[in-house]
DNA sequence: GCCTTAGTGAGAACGATTGTCAATCTCGGC
DNA sequence: GCCGAGATTGACAATCGTTCTCACTAAGGC
């Protein structure tokens, strides 16, 4: 496990990542392919899929689903959470101490061992929601 | 909002029901068309999606994605959240009032409205664990 | 500079899910 | 109980995101 993986610093892979970071939201690799292309790149679509796999198991960045989309985002490599505006994408994180300790005796407390755990909070960030009743209903 | 959906009650919607009542793990919509098929009922696969989409609306049955598949498991109508076992796929339901209070004021604190949350937590239960040190490597 | 081999790009392949549409069944009225 | 409108169904096609394949390129050690 945790095998030596050797991974070789490409241009593509370089270029993804700073393609990532330039955005502070969720996107979805098509949707990155397409800002690259857009861009001048020439990457391939597979390669962003491979580049932004890589990313997230060295956690340099962030998975998750939402409507059967896989979305990525650069994250800090410490373990937090996500609070995310189900509108414009906007997303905070999270530092959940609490939740974490909950999450482990929850877990020992079943005799489960191993805990992981997926916690994130979806909502409508204070703009949107003001945007939302501006042109309401 | 929350329109009056007509609703009828059929012999496959039943069926879709009972078989996902029938298990207590989280099953994807594949799976149950499988077994169903086996025990004899002849449901289309797109019936049984259709039916999974309706008790899941309904707040019967919980959805949750892994590994790009859309799950589905008979619940509670109450809200609350999981502890799933990776290997097995055993499935406890949990009640989080601190949880629930935490994400709500969290989401607050942000600005954000109409807090939701996902919080699973997943893990090795008691028996994966003991069966798996045991074929340790 | 040369060689080995991981990484790349284009497109095909794949798998889960959703749409289409004629046939069927539910439900409310008679 | 019978009828008709319209929701629901099942088989299949279509769609969409993701992964695979394979010939080619280029990174890194010598």
């Amino acid at each position: 496990m945790t095998a030596p993986a050797p991974r070789r610093s490409t241009k593509q892979r370089e270029a993804v990542r700073e393609a990532l970071e330039a955005s502070d939201e969720f996107v979805s690799a098509q949707a990155l392919h397409q800002a690259m292309r857009a861009e001048g790149s020439t990457v391939g679509l597979a390669t962003v899929y491979r580049a932004l796999a890589a990313l997230a198991e060295d956690g340099e960045a962030d998975a998750l689903q939402s409507a059967g989309e896989l979305l990525y985002r650069a994250c800090t490599k410490t373990h937090h959470h996500h609070l995310i505006c189900r509108s414009c994408g906007r997303t905070v994180e999270l530092e959940a101490a609490a939740v974490e300790r909950w999450a482990g005796q929850v877990a020992a407390a079943h005799g489960f061992i191993e805990p992981d755990h997926v916690v994130d909070i979806f909502g409508l960030c204070a703009e949107c929601a003001a945007a939302r009743s501006g042109s309401a209903r």
